[in-house]
RNA sequence: GGUCUCGUGGCCGAGUGGCUAGGCAGAGGUCUGCAAAACCUCCCACAGCGGUUCGACUCCGCUCGAGACCUCCA
């Protein structure tokens, strides 16, 4: 807390000072995914980054309400598709009720960022959950003149908007530029002007998802839906608003705008964006069709993988990279993470193994503050992490007695790690709490197998030693023998 | 076409006007019954061309290259 977190806004495209409208309490919103097919790689990017904000937040003593929303009420596909959203789709596809569709997704996704070690955010409300707020919201914008009604759909009137107010503020844009950039108006002949976006479209007969408006039987727009969560569960203003960098044209320049035609306010002090996972230098996207999905990470079953890997190296490869800047993926960049995450919780576990010296030969003190100016500085995690890489070679150091660290230095650097290692970048594998028992038996175990061994090593009785070692191997275990008696591993 | 971003060593990736990023891979060494770790050393990069400067990888301009957004997308 000594020093004060930077954070970069999109809207101001500067690096500005945190401070929070009603400290100690901030607000967040993330937009979270549409749930109509699996998590992929470039989904496990915004949840980490705003994850490792939402730890940094609360470690940092305020009192954070984060909102990360799912999106289930569906919404057009494409151009062509005239209507059809995606949800219902796939739920004509799958013979299956929408909201089935929804509540499928929606627990996988929650399985795949428990994989990830991400957090649940304070509130995850369903827009579909919202439809009533949306709508009150599309009456207050309507009622305050930038809305019209054709056909029974709605659509926000952007440029009688923009004669008040700047449309395209966030992502730089004039409104003459846009003009030119929409030649093609194909089946969007109620709109006034082609760059006017919906608040409510009229549904089809064949649209599944639908709900009943004073505008009649419909589904609320693809903006809306995050400026009235937003501002339901945050207030008309609140800190921070996140999600990834596609986002900030048009969706986010939407909410803006809704918010502030609604409100008569900007509602967000702090725009956050992370950028794109790239696949051969190209984004991961599903439109793309060159994505991985989490669980195939999880499983090593996809062409492009040459291993599985384990959550907590997707969380790790993912903090390696500033948020803001792209991450190309890559086994081998996926297989280097997995390595240097394995010597990082060696070491954390080697702090144990350390002897106390009365004299210290190293300033401790440096790593835990290296990390905390790193994160006060944008959160950038791999800064932190080289901190921690630095740290972890004076602790294996010590181990071999070239450095000497006293009681309090190896209580510090435990903390040191807890706090970043554990909590905040929470890149250590996770144990449950059920299964400290057992790990304490096997524990037990292992300790009694390798003083028999060390007896049988003490009489030089290799064939015995070796058949314990390459016998503990075959279960997973590899055994290490070192100056200060063996010890064991399991690796991945 | 418009708006914008980026180009760092074998790979991934920080950062800064002059001082070591870090990880992985590779080379050598220490330790060791063997093995595996660990530790030490080495590998001193910043697209190209100009300009500013005492000095630029870092600032400016241009060229080349890559990408994002403008349509659903994290």
């Amino acid at each position: 807390m000594e020093h004060p977190l930077i954070v970069y806004n999109s809207l101001t495209r500067k690096k500005e000072q945190f401070v929070p409208l009603n400290p100690p309490f901030a607000g967040m919103y993330v937009c979270g995914p549409t749930v109509y097919g699996d998590a992929h790689l470039g989904h496990a990017r915004p949840a980490i980054t705003f994850d490792l904000v939402f730890r940094y937040l609360t470690h940092l003593g305020y009192r954070v309400r984060y909102v990360r929303n799912i999106t289930d009420v569906g919404h057009l596909e494409n151009d062509s598709d005239s209507g059809e959203d995606k949800i219902g789709k796939k739920a004509r596809l799958e013979q299956l009720e929408p909201m089935e569709v929804v509540q499928y997704y929606t627990d996988r996704y929650h399985a795949d960022m428990d994989q990830l070690n991400v957090l649940k955010p304070s509130i995850e409300p369903r827009a579909s959950g919202h439809i009533i707020e949306q709508i009150e919201m599309i009456k207050s914008i309507l009622q305050n003149g930038f809305a019209y009604e054709a056909d029974g759909s709605v659509y926000f009137d952007v440029h009688k908007y923009n004669t008040l107010h700047h449309y395209g503020k966030l992502s730089g844009r004039v409104i003459e530029q846009l003009m030119e950039g929409y030649r093609n108006l194909d089946g969007q002949e109620q709109k006034r002007n082609p760059e006017d976006f919906a608040l409510w479209k009229k549904a089809e007969a064949s649209h599944i998802m639908r709900w009943p408006s004073p505008w009649g039987d419909g589904f609320p727009g693809w903006h809306i839906e995050c400026s009235v969560m937003s501002s339901k569960y945050l207030g008309d203003v609140f800190d921070i608003h996140g999600g990834g960098m596609d986002l900030l044209f048009p969706h986010h320049e939407c909410e803006i705008a809704q918010n502030r035609a609604a409100s008569g306010k900007d509602a967000v002090r702090y725009w956050l964006h992370n950028n794109m996972i790239t696949i051969n230098g190209q984004k991961m996207g599903k439109s793309l069709g060159n994505f991985i999905t989490l669980g195939e990470f999880f499983n090593g079953q996809h062409p492009a993988l040459e291993q599985a890997y384990s959550g907590a190296t997707i969380r790790f490869f993912v903090l390696q990279a500033h948020y803001r800047s792209t991450l190309d993926f890559g086994n081998e960049a996926l297989k280097a993470a997995e390595k240097g995450l394995k010597r990082l919780q060696d070491a954390y576990g080697n702090l144990t193994k350390v002897i106390p010296k009365p004299t210290s030969t190293v300033d401790i003190a440096t790593y835990r503050k290296r990390c905390y100016d790193a994160l006060n500085d944008d959160f950038n995690s791999p800064l932190a992490i080289a901190a921690l890489f630095d740290a972890a070679r004076t602790i294996n150091a010590a181990c071999d007695g070239k450095e000497n660290l006293t009681e309090a230095d190896i209580a510090s650097l435990t903390e040191t790690f807890h706090i970043f290692f554990c909590d905040i970048l929470a890149i250590n594998s996770q144990k449950g709490g059920n299964q400290e028992k057992m790990l304490d038996i096997v524990k037990g175990l292992m300790n009694l197998i390798l003083e028999y061994r060390q007896d049988s090593r003490q009489k030089k009785d290799w064939a015995a030693s070796d058949k314990i070692r390459d016998g503990l191997q075959g279960l997973g275990i590899v055994v290490k023998d070192g100056k200060e008696g063996a010890s064991y591993t399991v690796p991945d």
